[in-house]
DNA sequence: GGGCTGACTGACG
DNA sequence: ACGTCAGCCAGCC
């Protein structure tokens, strides 16, 4: 079994499909930690730089990333390039977007 | 080596 | 609908 829970992380994260968005929660029920989400935000914020991070959203289908400064306007515009649209209040139909074969 | 922090989430009042 | 609390793991003082 791999080391760290972030490893995982990494590894799903890279297996999301173009044009799909996976939650936190979402990768953290996966690994077999419901409340570990914040993990998961822990493992991205180390954000390794080839991984597709803009795929990663929260629950509610808003952008977390956000947070950091630079990131708000380049996920969604990465995303939205990628055909993913943002719905009137800036969040992402995760209905139809998101990524359910994980 | 011990304690704090973090890109989150769901439950509760 | 909104503020607060607890829970997870690893890296960094």
């Amino acid at each position: 079994m791999p080391r760290g829970v972030y490893k995982r992380v990494y590894e799903v994260v890279a297996r999301v499909p173009y044009g799909k968005v996976v939650t936190y929660g979402q990768i953290a029920r996966h690994l077999g930690l419901p409340k570990g989400a914040r993990l998961v935000g822990w493992a991205m914020r180390r954000c390794p730089g080839e991984l597709p991070w803009h795929r990663v959203v929260n629950a509610q289908g808003g952008l977390s990333a956000g947070a950091h400064p630079g990131h708000c306007p380049l996920q969604r515009a990465l995303l939205e390039d990628e055909g993913v649209s943002f719905g009137p209040d800036g969040r992402v139909d995760l209905a139809t977007f998101g990524w359910d074969e994980i």
